[in-house]
DNA sequence: TTTATCCGATATGCATGCAAAAGTGCGCGC
DNA sequence: GCGCGCACTTTTGCATGCATATCGGATAAA
């Protein structure tokens, strides 16, 4: 486990942007966090740049600040993913999937029932992210592949972001029982290839994620999970 | 005009790369093109680790290399540039436009016609990418805004490559003519909220660049447009 | 001839030095 | 009291040094 230096300032500053511990607005030294973090300003500069490309965070003249994510932001990301993800499995819809690759999908989705029967949300969250990966790859489009997976760097976009959890156990639960439907139908869709159904189908899959953001924003209790939208 | 030294490698690389000066799979070493390009490492670095960021460079353990684009993923970023602007349009139509706007994209649309008139093309790509520009702004999201800047750098996905020009007269004039139509029903789309049809036909209106790449591909004298394209 | 291995050459990742630019705070004038 | 300007401090952009990892080639073995 070879861990590059640049890599790690990577991980973490984007951890804490995501997370709002870095709130919006926020200038970012690289001279301090070098310092704080205990490695020279070099891999720090790299990790900024990264981050600056991943659209977290805004160079002006002279530094870097964290960029200002508004509710509707953090929406339109959502909506982003779905759309990418829409056309990916519109496109493995159209191309036609393998038996086996169906069969694979399907093992998933057993499994996802698995982990939603016995409520292990932390086991969930990587089978569906391990699903949504399968289903994309599917579409056999490296750009597209590669814009999906960028897509989920944006906040609340990626497939695990599941704010509700601590809010509302009952919702929570619901909102997972609705996804799993909505990947059946997508399996479904795919494999007899009809793929508007297919595009359409994870397009509001993702909107699933607005359900949730709406909700933890209602349940207004400073939710964690919502830090780093920019309350104005 | 003050000229970053690690911006002015970044434009320069990335010239390279989309022009196919620089083959795919090639590998770049940040310490030659240092020596090349008369400044220290430290620059060049930034740019690779950008251009890795958008897609052009892969980074392997020690180094970074030159994607390679087949053709299909030259029309793949071509459909995703019309998947995002065609996102963007939608927006715009569900959200309403004023009419001072219209009234923009109306003189932007003359404007056009008479450069087609004049076949002055240098002033039609200018003219048609602040049409575009214009055309997104509407959508007023900023993230769909900044992922479609972000496909303009793939391969041909921009909406200014007309690898045709130097081809096919007569054809190149044509699909001027045919954008152009598309340009109008885009704006009557917009203008009457009517989303759907503005996604279709920017979705669509994209798919002009397919045909431009196919005469081009067609017409195999070696197009050095097409130098980019890693022949199998 | 083909394959494996060692070793020198070279490039990379990171640290740090330096000049220039940006930011900060203070005092002065209005 | 408020805004402006000036000097000081900090930070950045870039260059470069150094240790380590990687690559390429030659040699030796099968």
């Amino acid at each position: 486990m070879s861990e590059l230096q640049s890599q790690s300032a990577l991980y973490q500053l984007r951890r804490q942007v995501l997370s709002g511990e870095l709130r919006g607005g926020t200038k970012l030294r690289a001279s301090h966090l070098s310092a704080d973090m205990g490695v020279s300003r070099t891999p720090i500069s790299e990790a900024l740049i990264t981050l600056e490309g991943e659209g977290l965070l805004i160079r002006d003249k002279s530094g870097f600040t964290v960029r200002r994510f508004a509710l509707e932001d953090v929406f339109d990301a959502i909506d982003l993913r779905g759309l990418l993800e829409g056309a990916a499995v519109r496109r493995a819809a159209e191309r036609g999937v393998s038996d086996a690759a169906i069969a694979d999908l399907n093992a998933r989705l057993h499994a996802l029932d698995a982990a939603i029967e016995q409520g292990d949300v932390a086991q969930y969250d990587q089978l569906n992210l391990g699903f949504h990966n399968q289903l994309i790859a599917l579409s056999e489009s490296d750009i597209l592949i590669a814009e999906v997976q960028r897509s989920y760097r944006l906040p609340f976009a990626g497939p695990s972001a599941f704010p509700t959890q601590h809010t509302d156990a009952a919702r929570f639960r619901a909102s997972l029982i609705i996804g799993q439907e909505h990947h059946r139908q997508i399996v479904s869709a795919v494999t007899q290839r009809e793929s508007a159904r297919a595009f359409a189908l994870m397009c509001e899959h993702a909107r699933l994620a607005h359900q949730n953001v709406h909700v933890a924003v209602a349940a207004r209790q400073d939710a964690p999970q919502l830090a780093l939208v920019d309350r104005a």
